[in-house]
DNA sequence: GCCATATTTTGAACTGATTCAATCCCGCGC
DNA sequence: GCGCGGGATTGAATCAGTTCAAAATATGGC
């Protein structure tokens, strides 16, 4: 902490300048002014760890409280003069107001809770920029939980978020085998505006933006049908979850469009985490009839499939070909590159964030709305090619959307 | 809204039941209560888009505020009895504390904030979850955001961050060539304890949580040099970051033990991003001399090297080596797979939350601490192998850390 | 049964903002 | 010179908790 306060000694004046990171300065004002703050009022500098109050900044100012805080929200009345006062006053005390008194009084907390599954499947990080780049704009910031699919958890955050009552939530629900909605029924009864994402508790209307899982998985299954095969195996989701059920009836109706009668031993429940995905595929390859095609219902579980057939070295497409619902980190990179349902990840995001926001301002009727995105298939060599080296020519006409 | 409606008509005495999460029941019960308190007080349901106060749950059982506000942070003094009443007064009001109310009066918010570069990076998911499950335990939540690693965005968050008086931060700072650490300063003096994460802001002596780069860079290059390479590439991060300063370092001193003389034109500066990576590759590779081996400083650039060599055709690692320090998701999957310089991600999250943790609690020394862990070498094909199919075997014994 | 002491319980003061009715001020028309 | 209208400014009340000194009650010893 020594070496922080010799820091400090120097700086001073110079972190004052720092006023809400809307105000800052090239280096050579920074002299300037430390140089002339250091001959009128460096004595002023606020050494406690007190935070300033708008009290204070009032007194400065010479002007009530009721102006300090008409000019934090920059309201119209204010007099230009008296804008300049409080803006120096302000930046002379370094004062922040305190958002824990402002939100008691206002009702309002500019924080939007988000309650995903898990952080570290790839597909919720783009979700999250998405929902970033929709709100930041608007003064919000975002809290974030995983709930690694535990309704009890769940539930938890939800009391959690409510008692910091949060403006409102995104949520990526649990697969929910008891139907117990209460918690998000009780949160929009409070009036705590709810968008679910990726996934709709069954049962509820709510605000929702989804994926179109019912046509995705069938545009990969058709894919697959389309080349010949007969024998498609599924790995699939809980079927609590409504995006399971969907990518299972894609599957089942293109089956059935082609005549193909569904065996029950090439369908398997997993719980789209890697283990299972990793499982199953060694499950399922080693069983008979072996399929001749796999369809994988997450990307989490399809990393988990690939692992499994390095292990039991089954070489694809040759022996088996792989279609994985969601894009996988680096899929275009593997050899053979990964035929893939791409979610359109970060526009869910952003698209559920508006909508929370339209909800927010209450320029909107109240009945519930539902957003469906389409997702794309990426043909890769995992269905298609040789599995062995491909020439650049090859790889560069695989179809791909710059960002 | 209407459906909410009729879902809340049927289900509204079931939702009362949820109190804090740290309270469920089972089927039977629920529908015992459901019968009895229809019996009783259904009336006395909040309807209202109100939350409860501490004031009316005081009324409803019959104590003062004051002995409500020991209920919730179970002090000592309290008698069973009355537990018992507030607690049964909060469950029938379905009390939610607020928060705000509570932080401006206590000073202390519960809430840390994280300031990362940019959560699409894999490395950063599994550090969340490391801080998540270190503070979740001590009742925090998390804010995040992401700076795209830049200064400017990093102060105004900053701010912000200090005006929702959040109780601690961790941050993993941006590239800061003005070298101005003020708005970091300035927390840590407001008493806001300030931990970095993976990188640390040079000149600033701060809590921080690191990975010795030097050592795994050096770890990752003396093993090319120890398979005979001696013109080896690297592509690094800013040099404004402490970070690819060591991971330079390293590569630097494994040259030099080997009498190796540092050919500039080898080394480029990018910026720990798909697309300088990308371009770097093909730069390096399409002029003269051209490398032997090539070590990437980061995952996110390391991606980018691999699409830049499949775009050249350039087979790995007959004509070129590739190592990358961090591990690429689904790396192990890739033919061929990635040597690669694994990170601690998660238990990088983990110190870095334990470390905000003990110095809320103050029970440190007021000096700043650093605790630095070590990455491991994980070989692959890349830099070893064929380049083709592995037999199973082969690919079980690669190292592997189970989780 | 009484007094001293320990344990519970109470409630008024406080936290730092917003809100809004009341007041002030200024210019304008007559 | 006076009254009026309307925008600028003020400041007391309010939000929902925590805190802590004081009051109430319980316990124990004699």
């Amino acid at each position: 902490m020594q070496i922080t306060a010799i820091y400090r000694a120097i700086t001073s004046i110079k972190s004052e300048l720092n006023f809400f990171g809307f105000f800052f300065a090239p280096a050579a004002v920074l002299i300037f002014r430390l140089v002339h703050r250091s001959l009128s009022s460096a004595q002023e500098t606020n050494i406690h760890k007190r935070n300033a109050t708008i009290q204070e900044v009032a007194r400065r100012a010479k002007v009530s409280v009721g102006t300090v805080s008409n000019v934090l929200n920059n309201s119209d009345a204010v007099s230009g003069l008296l804008q300049l006062r409080v803006g120096q006053a302000m930046r002379d005390l370094n004062y922040h107001p305190n958002n824990h008194a402002r939100s008691l009084k206002s009702r309002r907390s500019s924080v939007i809770g988000i309650v995903i599954s898990d952080i570290t499947n790839p597909f919720f990080p783009l979700v999250l920029r998405g929902v970033e780049s929709a709100i930041v704009q608007h003064g919000y910031m975002l809290t974030i939980f995983n709930t690694d699919d535990d309704v009890e958890r769940e539930r938890q955050i939800f009391s959690l978020l409510r008692t910091h009552r949060v403006d409102g939530m995104l949520a990526v629900v649990a697969p929910n085998p008891a139907n117990d909605v209460s918690h998000i029924v009780q949160a929009i009864d409070m009036g705590v505006p709810v968008v679910c994402l990726d996934r709709t508790p069954p049962g509820l209307s709510v605000d929702s933006v989804v994926v179109d899982n019912i046509r995705g998985s069938a545009m990969c299954v058709r894919h697959l049908v389309g080349l010949g095969h007969r024998k498609i195996a599924i790995i699939n989701g809980s079927s609590w979850l409504q995006t399971a059920r969907d990518r299972f009836k894609g599957y089942e109706m293109v089956l059935e469009e082609a005549n193909i009668k569904i065996d029950r031993a090439l369908v398997r429940e997993g719980d789209f985490r890697f283990d299972s995905g990793y499982k199953m595929t060694k499950d399922l390859l080693l069983s008979h009839p072996r399929p001749t095609a796999l369809f994988v219902a997450n990307g989490t579980m399809g990393l988990g499939a690939l692992q499994g057939l390095n292990e039991l070295a089954i070489s694809c497409p040759d022996q088996i070909a792989l279609a994985i619902f969601d894009e996988i980190p680096g899929g275009r990179m593997l050899r053979p590159s990964i035929t893939s349902v791409v979610q359109p990840a970060y526009d869910l995001g952003v698209k559920a964030g508006e909508l929370l926001i339209s909800r927010l301002t209450g320029k909107m009727s109240p009945d519930p709305v539902t957003i469906t995105l389409q997702a794309e298939l990426i043909i890769g060599e995992s269905t298609t090619g040789s599995g062995r080296a491909v020439t650049p020519k090859q790889f560069k006409t695989l179809p791909r959307k710059k960002k």
